[in-house]
Formats: structure tokens, C-alpha cells, sequence
DNA sequence: TTGTAAGCGTTATCAA
DNA sequence: TTGATAACGCTTACAA
């Protein structure tokens, strides 16, 4: 079976080339008898239009790229469904990646979107690739940054307040009379960890806590790495009250580490940056700061389509503020 | 900043297109002073190829279609990175779409992947659009069938053993005593939910035991509808003392509604299709059936990079029997 | 209202 | 070892 082409589908309905194409895309001016010929052997003869020819012709690609870290972490698959939603109703297709933390994995993904023309990028960045990235926005592709900036390059950013919560969180803790408390951070060349990092620290500090160096973790926003990050912390000759996580992962971790221990998981007292879905169903003494997984891609994908379909081109900053919530006393 | 072409890269380093499309991809003869002078240009100009005409000219689009029904479902989005790496590993794309167990979207990602002329297809179908796969296939696109058979269309097909682990999972259950066993299952226009279900209810018919319709319940695989299941079952006159659930989302849904309704959560013994990751943290009395979402995604990947790398035409099944775990028993 | 033909950025054939 | 050039399937002036 031959691969069908414009061509074809023109001798068929014994028009020109040019017709089929002004049918099948409702330009320019057809009769209404041609116009039904030309559809009926479209549907005759199953035919179906090269979006890469027309691609090319047209020199759209009408292809997006997205970058994210994570597919396993529901907070970005929350985000990627929701732009994928938004843009494949505009007509556009969704090249979606996979980083995995990994500025060399970055740059890959970076490259084979670029090849492939993308007319639009999405990125939650790793912290690398900043030249290219530079080069990338100076070429005129619209760029999104999403849930992360990266620092020295500007471009759109949908984020999520990090330090605002991450303080309030802090004070609640303080206020509860905690006096050791541990943190689980991430990798500090991502900006989302950096400022939960600083800030959590600061509010410490400014409710006059020390923060001894034992009680700070640099993990890596992996399960993995709140686990074993919680199993350090406990074995501590005074071993934290309270533990702030900044990612929904580690927090994750940690609870499987303290059941790996056999200690109770409510005997710590835990403020999360990103929910547990699941946290409803066992004991805890959790707070969580919500993230918003659904206004982040919401917000990205509308930016983005703005500068795609109306040109837009004033640059737009978009900070969604997540809320803190006191989970275990929901569950009273 | 125009669009650099390859002919911008020949006039700069002074030598014909099809020298630098030679360079580029290692293909004739090239002389090495002409190859670094090329080069050179290549990355003084920062070019890079552009895909979309490649693939014209080639007639190859190096891209892959995939289609999963649930983004926000870890089993898939486990199938989805194994495979997503594989591919790009070997240098194709992949565009990757969420029918959302909805035929009519299914559909649409259909004609969206047909038009851009994938080389190959990811399948794990809503049990819809057969004519369309048909044909696909008598096309000669490579089809995997994924998670899923669809019956009356022959493709490949990688999916995991249905039966004989809910037998034994029933086996167990009468073993245990249980005479009244609650079942929620997913939709029988999916190929998985119909095994899951007739494999259960005949294995409790072999036992023995007659299968009340009102212990037996239609979801349709998400969290929600096992949160609805549970409560509906809980409610009987004689409430079931086991439950058997279809799929991993449903067997969460089930434990927030007997949480919601202040139903101990070890009060059911249950068996689950698919894995709860974060089950460990609290306490139950869950048997898994445990997936291997890894293997599905290596396997299917495999399969359908024979058929694009080297040609293999023969059909595959590839059936992976998923293991009957007792996780109550593990953490004691 | 329709057709002709150029051209999008590559690759591949053929000739030099 | 290199260069001209046709062609991939489509869209779009321009002509008719």
C-alpha cells in the first residue's frame, strides 16, 4: 500500500493539487460541488494530510517542547497533562522530555527539540545549560519556565511562592516549641530548592534558632534521599522534633524511613513543600504547603499561547502562592 | 536572527550542500580538510539541522507514537519513561499522548500520530477505534500493543498474565475463610478489566462460592470510582469481609473511602491488581498482584525496535506473570 | 473559481 | 572527492 498524496487524491477528484489543499484547509475559494468531490474521495481514499511536508512548506513545526524533571513525581505529571490538554486543543503536538535532574540529559533534550524546530518551550530547569538557554530565548522562540527560574536567564516564569510559605511554615514550627528541627533540602543549583533553603533557614534564625549543621540534609529531591536522610537525622543524639521537607518526594522518603526504623510516624512532627496524596490514610503530624500543580501548567500553557497565537511579547512573571495547611488537624 | 540553512553553512565554508549534508551524516567520501573546515563552520554558525525537511526528503519521520490512558497512573508513567528512553536512546521521538480511557480521544491522538507520519505505535487502547487499528496495521506502521489486547486486532502485544494470579488471589481468599467477597472491577470493554474479572468470578465459582451481584461493582479504574465501590459494598446488609480491586488507582480509592467512612483500614482484607508504593505506611491486610510496569516498557520498546532497526516482521507476545504477594504477611 | 508552478531544507543520484 | 540538481508533499502567489 503506497503512501497516499496530495497528488493522488487530486486525480482521483480530477481537480488540481492546489484545490484539494484550499478544501482541506478552508482557504481561499472553492464551489460547493468541488468541495463535496474533494471530500468525498478524501474519505474514499482515507486520505490524510503530511503535517511534515506541510511542516516544512509553512516552516511551522506547530510543535511545543517540554522539559521536566521527573515523569514519576505526580506534581509534574499534574503540570505536563494540563499543557499537554491545553495545547493539543490549539493544534499543537507536545514533544515531552525527560530530564531527570540531569543538565547533560538537559542539554540532549534541549538539542533534539531544537532540531525538530519547536515553536515553543516549556522548562522546569535543571540549573544548567544557561548559555544555550540564552541563545535559545535570543533566537525568538518563546521560552516558559515552569515551577523554576533559572538564574541569569530571563524569560517567562509560572512559579510557585517558595519563600512566603516556607516561612510560615517555619514559625508555626517555632511556635509549637519545637527546638530541634531537621531540614531536608535539594540540590541547591535548582531555584525552588535554593529558596526553600534560605528561607526556612532565615525564619529559623530570625526566631532566634540555631540551625546546627547535623540538622540540615542536602538531599536530592529523590525518595531515596528523604529516607536516608530521615534515618541520619534519628540516629542524632538529639534527634529532630520537627522536620521540614522540601519536596513531596523526600517526603515521601522519610516516612518510608521511619517505618523502616519502627519509629511512629506521627513521633515527628513534618512540614512538607508538596502534598502526599496519600497522607489521609495513616497517622501523622504532617502540615504540607500545597502546590498547585494545575495553575503552574494552566498559567504556562496560557503564556505560551499567547505569544503563539497573538504575538504577544511583553514578558510575564506569574507567582502562585501555595497554601499552608495543617493536615493532621484537618484529620481531627 | 534569520533561520540558518544548510546552504548558509555551504557558502561559509565554501563548499557545495551536499558536502556538508555528507559531513553530517558520515555518508561518501569527504576529505578530512574539507570535514574540519566544514565543521568548523557548522559550530562557528551554531547551525543545526533542520529535522522536518530530513524527514521529508527521507521519508522517515523518526518519530513514535505512543498513546497510555492515564498520565497521573505511576504504573503507565513507569511504562512510559522505560520506554521513552529507549527510543531516544536509538534516536527517535517520541510523541506521546493521554486518551484518558476515552475511545473518542484515543481517536483523535490516533489521526494526530497518522498525520505526522509515526514510524511506529505505543498502544494501550480503550478497547475503541478497531477499524482505524486495522487498517493501521495493514498499513505496515509497526502496532505494540501494550498493558492490553484489543480484541479483533492482531499486533503485537506485551501485557502481563490476567488470570492465573487472580485465581490464585481468589484461591487465597476462599482459603482464608472469606464467604463473602466484594470485587470491583474496571470496564469490560478493557481487555485487562474483562480477564480480571471473569478469571475471578470463575475461580470463586470453582470454589464454590455463588458471587452476589450486589457484591459485585462497574468502576472504571480511577481512584474515584474504588472510593464509590467501597462505600456502596460497606453498606450492605452483610458487608463483604474481602474485596478483590482491579487496578492499583481503585484499591487507593477504596482505602480513602474506608477511611472516610471510619472503617478501620485493616478491617477488609483486600487484594489489589497493581501495587500501592506507599502501602508500608499503613496498616492493612493487602495482598498485591504485583506489575512489572519496567518489563512491559523494556519489552514493548524492544519488540518495536526490532521491527523499525532491523526489519523483523514476525508477530511477538510477550506475556509477563505478574507475582501474588502478600504485603500484610511481609511486614510482620 | 480553479490551475500552474515555485519553493520550504534536506538528501541522494549522477556527473564531473 | 566534490558539485548540481531533482525530489520529498505540501501551500501559496500568481495567472487564467
Amino acid at each position: 500500500m503506497r503512501k497516499l498524496t496530495i497528488k493522488d487524491v487530486a486525480k482521483h477528484a480530477g481537480v488540481s493539487t492546489a484545490t484539494i489543499s484550499r478544501v482541506l484547509n478552508g482557504s481561499g475559494y472553492v464551489s460547493e460541488d468541488v468541495r463535496r468531490q474533494v471530500l468525498a474521495s478524501v474519505k474514499e481514499l482515507n486520505y490524510r494530510p503530511n503535517a511534515i511536508a506541510r511542516s516544512l512548506k509553512q516552516e511551522k513545526s506547530r510543535s511545543i517542547g517540554m522539559i521536566l524533571p521527573d515523569m514519576s513525581n505526580p506534581y509534574f505529571m499534574t503540570i505536563a497533562r494540563t499543557i499537554q490538554q491545553r495545547l493539543v486543543a490549539e493544534g499543537y503536538r507536545l514533544l515531552f522530555m525527560d530530564s531527570d535532574e540531569n543538565p547533560d540529559k538537559e542539554r540532549e533534550a534541549l538539542d533534539a527539540l531544537l532540531s525538530n524546530r519547536v515553536e515553543g518551550l516549556l522548562l522546569a530547569g535543571t540549573g544548567g545549560n544557561k548559555e544555550q538557554l540564552r541563545q535559545l530565548i535570543g533566537s525568538g522562540i518563546p521560552v516558559v519556565l515552569v515551577d523554576r527560574c533559572v538564574p541569569g536567564v530571563s524569560a517567562d516564569l509560572v512559579m510557585e511562592d517558595n519563600r512566603g510559605p516556607v516561612r510560615q511554615a517555619m514559625e508555626y514550627l517555632v511556635s509549637a516549641g519545637h527546638r530541634h528541627i531537621g531540614m531536608i533540602h535539594g540540590p541547591k543549583t535548582i531555584s525552588t530548592a535554593l529558596e526553600r533553603y534560605e528561607a526556612a533557614v532565615r525564619a529559623l534564625q530570625e526566631a532566634g534558632l540555631q540551625v546546627g549543621e547535623e540538622y540540615v540534609y542536602s538531599g536530592d529531591f529523590s525518595r531515596k534521599s528523604g529516607k536516608q536522610a530521615i534515618q541520619k537525622l534519628m540516629k542524632l543524639p538529639v534527634p529532630p522534633t520537627a522536620v521540614f521537607s522540601a519536596n513531596n518526594e523526600m517526603t515521601f522518603g522519610l516516612y518510608l524511613g521511619l517505618q523502616e526504623m519502627g519509629i511512629g510516624l506521627d513521633e515527628v512532627e513534618v512540614v512538607s513543600f508538596g502534598d502526599l496524596d496519600f497522607s489521609s490514610l495513616f497517622k501523622h503530624r504532617l502540615s504540607v504547603i500545597m502546590q498547585h500543580p494545575e495553575s503552574i501548567g494552566d498559567s504556562a500553557a496560557s503564556i505560551l499561547l499567547d505569544k503563539l497565537l497573538h504575538q504577544k511579547s511583553a514578558m510575564e512573571n506569574r507567582i502562585i502562592i501555595p497554601k499552608f495547611v495543617q493536615k493532621n488537624k484537618l484529620s481531627l
